[in-house]
DNA sequence: TGGCGAATTAGACAAAGTCCAGGTATTAAC
DNA sequence: GTTAATACCTGGACTTTGTCTAATTCGCCA
């Protein structure tokens, strides 16, 4: 999907977020991908042509969207968060061996007797990480 | 769960690994205490009567232990990895709040609608972890 | 045009983890 | 006992990911 500038400007006012040149182009990048993307790669394409922005800016905006609902970390590789601007709930195949991060829609998926939480806690999410590997040749 | 020294000894030599002294504290603060603990953690609780091993020992023993099945890691906080002395299959439920992991039983859980995986890809495992937080006051 | 709060930035810093080269332990042979 | 081979350990330099700070710049509006 590609995403017009005006629609990335009204889903970042939607989220409370003021639409700045920085913000936009990283919005753009995540949301037009749809890939599971790291900051530093995010850094990178966001730059690919001209220097638009830096280092602090995308993890400051990297946690600034995370904190107002408009992405998600999904925590697969002890090295890097991956972010990822779906937030409808959803789980991740991930290839161990080349660092890729697919879907599995929640729809057909079902867990049952998942314990129950003491009574003040709340959960935050449910996150299913299938690894999977190349079968040895 | 208390292991004696011989019972370690047994356990590093059934996956192959040379019972030096350092293994053996190390596999000691693991087993004995049953929780998920990071390195950083691990390398206090061996250190904490005397020095008896390095950051660099530490770090080389839980990937050797890791490599050789003994132990697993657990991928739940981007800061850093916890090691699992429990490699019977099981999920985790993670208090975001305080960082603390406990186990949640394979046994009385279900999970069905996983997608099929490409022909020549295998699985290395499914990990479910719950996420909870304290509810608002 | 000037002023003000919000945003951006370079670069210093921090923390987790890896790597390397030299030192130590263990064992086996002599 | 000494020597030698091998495995193992270690201090400290290094790398990577991410955060912080102080200074600058931007965007807006009076
Ligand atoms: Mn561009
Ligand atoms: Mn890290
Ligand atoms: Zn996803
Ligand atoms: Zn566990």
């Amino acid at each position: 999907m590609s995403y017009s500038r005006d629609a990335l400007i009204s889903l970042l006012q939607r989220h409370d977020i003021g639409p700045t040149h920085q913000r936009l182009e990283i919005a753009q990048v995540l949301f037009s991908r749809g890939e599971h993307l790291a900051a530093e790669q995010i850094l990178a394409l966001v730059n690919e042509h001209r220097a638009e922005t830096s280092k602090a800016t995308v993890y400051n905006t990297l946690n600034l969207f995370r904190d107002r609902g408009l992405i998600r970390e999904v925590i697969v590789d002890p090295k890097r968060v991956f972010y990822d601007p779906n937030t409808q709930p959803h789980h991740h195949l991930y290839n161990v061996d080349s660092g890729e991060i697919t879907d599995i829609p929640a729809d057909d998926l079902v867990v049952s007797g998942l314990p129950e939480l003491p009574p003040d806690m709340v959960t935050t999410g449910v996150d299913i990480i299938v690894r999977m590997r190349a079968r040895q040749p």
